[in-house]
DNA sequence: ATAAACCTGACTAAATTAGTCAAGTATCAT
DNA sequence: ATGATACTTGACTAATTTAGTCAGGTTTAT
């Protein structure tokens, strides 16, 4: 049970993202410097932030990202789903009428991962990038 | 973010021991059977919840295992730490002051994940052994 | 023109997971 | 006693996933 370093970047960068966007795009390579994060690996890490519009590109000279969104309303939930940072805690197509190992009825702890993972992505839908730009401003980077 | 099958099967078969246990030892040959784990991984899984005490074994014809506690004391957590699924969020050392990526700091997302880590945990915390049995006993194996 | 910065896809080394396999030892039923 | 059952241990391995790297673009401000 844990968590990808792609979700954690992902985070990591939209925050820093969020803190520096005073109207100007930000560079990856800015936020690479600054958060010690691979430029290679951000630049995946945004082309899918990108195709979920959570942010937006600029290209050529000065270019960057933006929020395409108030930092209110992304949640962790968007960003995690955008990098495809999913909460996997049953085994079965939760849909299918048919269990996990194959067996043709729910396993015995179907309903408590299931309860398990809610508890978790309550988590994630109630936190926003604002939250979490907040829970930073009264320390150093 | 996701379960090890490791974690699952654990407390899968558990519940299986706990619903079977009338005071005779459960095989693991049962357990295997009914919730198609395979026999050797099962007794793999079972070294290490006998090492923390969560069962007993009982060895010879007609041995197996028993719960070593009542189901109301057996947390998930308990179970969890015994078979090393642990929920691991940050990347940094906790105690240490510095942060992941080899930073002298703590990263922008170091509190969010150790709330998401405290988040989790309560729930495991919280859910008994006998829970997971009661939440089945309406349900057909 | 040129440099900054986005964009894309393919590739790979390392780590982790999910087991299997082999060779035991202990105990009970007969 | 002896066989069968079931626990015990440690080593080994295939498959998967992760966490990137690398090589080549394209776009645009200056
Ligand atoms: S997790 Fe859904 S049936 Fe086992
Ligand atoms: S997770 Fe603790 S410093 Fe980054």
């Amino acid at each position: 049970m844990k968590l990808t370093s792609k979700g954690r970047y992902a985070v990591m960068a939209l925050v820093d993202l969020a803190k520096f966007n005073n109207f100007n795009p930000v560079s990856l390579r800015d936020i690479s410097l600054r958060q010690g994060i691979s430029l290679d690996y951000l630049e995946q890490i945004f082309s899918k932030l990108r195709k979920k519009e959570i942010v937006q590109s600029v290209r050529g000279t000065q270019g960057g990202y933006v929020l395409n969104k108030k930092a209110k309303e992304i949640k962790l939930t968007n960003i995690f789903d955008a990098v495809d940072e999913k909460v996997k805690t049953v085994q079965c197509k939760k849909d299918s009428k048919k269990g996990c190992n194959g067996k043709s009825t729910k396993c015995l702890t179907h309903n408590l991962w299931d309860e398990l993972e809610n508890h978790i992505n309550n988590f994630f839908d109630e936190k926003s990038l604002e939250d979490l730009v907040k829970d930073n401003s009264e320390r150093r980077i």
